[in-house]
DNA sequence: GAACATATTATCGTCATACGATTGAAGTTC
DNA sequence: GAACTTCAATCGTATGACGATAATATGTTC
């Protein structure tokens, strides 16, 4: 569990930042301070806050203090940002603007892979769909073996931007994943919706693909709507951390 | 010119790392060879590299020193990663990316605006279109105002990380007004194709927006396309640098 | 008394040095 | 020749000092 010094107090910081613990515009306690709080060097803490600057979530200056910028300027195709605020908690706007940019990017991804795909991200795509019918059958991490399908599909796209995204949609994938397989044949009836599209990608068949994508997206999306719906009124909707990150 | 010191280092490092001057999986040399080289302390160095882990350009460890990683692990939605990309030369690979992207993302962020925009930014977009016109008459600064019409759509999107994607983008506009205004009555032509768009907008019709952008990004794509194709087997098309950060 | 110039000071920015921690590679033993 | 031990290179962390900057307070002038 215990990374390092260095990560550990980046993670900190940038959840604290994230979770909004202090508030936007505001300043973080001055360096000594965060020394003290966390028990760690100076020379820790700068080289943490800076990476929270590098991305985007700080700006530090003398005598102003290292101030909260506005969520507009944090990285969110930052991994360790989305990871950040999975585990403060994904809040409806967020997983709005998440089921967005899915509905926006996955579908155009595919029809690229099913023109472009080579034959070794064929392979990924299989193996990843051959873990998912394991894990449906004998048990297993489901999720793990359906992130890597669609991350595999993204890659497959031969586009570096769209690729980068499955660390974004990672989040979505997630939740809709623990949606979907609490209820009865999940898994099991999404099985083969996955392959509808796989099959399509391999026939390079664009526009079959896309459509067999929208099928899978569109459930999800009804999922998520329908929980989100019937949570509303409620105190929190925070969510489990799901460990993002391994060493 | 001159900001500070770690701004100075890391844009150095960051530049050297995405220009390929270290080969991918390859060390850097070590930190006291570089405090050297750039004529800065240790704590500067340390400083800029955990900041070029944070943008996923390399990695460190103890012994085995910093290393540069595949492409596909940088952040290639951090506008300073772009920057020092477009400093480098937008190879063809690249700005078919970023076609593909903007391709994607823009009519459906067209289609969110129309649908959500709101006065605020309706009154945005209105003044960079002003600033276009005024640009193409009285002379003055053209491509601001374009990146900042194109920027206020995204931000309508009311999408946060649709928004993200002006950041990226940016290298792209400016590459298809650079050439787009080079050619007789490029800027005049494109006015009132804008004029549509954001016609559309205002209108909330999101099909009526969608195919106004479409002609747009379909001219622009065909403009670098055809310049492409007519520096295909020069020796190199490394674009100068177009300045992007202020301070 | 209000506006401007000046001094103060809190905070980050940079430098220098020392030692601990980790890991890849060389060397040693059986 | 394979497993283990030792070594050394490099980053990781800690500490202390001083410079640079900009917000705040103070004072000065009209």
């Amino acid at each position: 569990m215990i990374k390092n010094v260095h990560g550990n107090t980046v993670d900190h910081l940038g959840e604290a930042v994230v979770a909004g613990r202090y508030a936007v515009g505001t300043s973080l306690p001055p360096e000594p301070l965060l020394c003290a709080e966390l028990g760690v060097s100076r020379t820790v803490v700068r080289e943490a806050v800076k990476s929270l600057v590098a991305k985007g979530l700080i700006s530090t200056g003398p005598k102003v203090g290292t101030r909260v910028l506005p969520a507009e300027h944090w990285n969110w195709f930052d991994s360790d940002v989305v990871a950040w605020q999975s585990k403060t908690g994904l809040t409806p706007g967020f997983l709005r603007d998440l089921q967005d940019l899915r509905r926006v990017v996955e579908p155009a991804a595919i029809r690229l892979a099913a023109e472009r795909a080579s034959a070794a991200d064929i392979a990924d795509i299989e193996a990843a769909f051959a873990g998912m019918t394991q894990a449906v059958h004998s048990g297993g991490d489901y999720i793990t073996h359906d992130l890597r399908f669609h991350q595999g599909l993204l890659r497959a796209s031969g586009n570096r931007m769209l690729q980068q995204m499955s660390k974004v949609l990672g989040a979505l994938l997630r939740t809709s994943f623990e949606i979907s397989t609490s209820r009865p044949d999940g898994p099991r009836s999404s099985l083969h919706l996955h392959r509808a599209v796989l099959d399509a990608v391999i026939a390079h068949q664009p526009d079959a693909a896309e459509t067999a994508i929208r099928v899978l997206i569109d459930g999800a999306h009804d999922d998520i709507e329908e929980v989100l719906a019937s949570r509303r009124h409620l105190p929190k909707l925070g969510k489990p951390a799901s460990q993002l990150k391994a060493a």
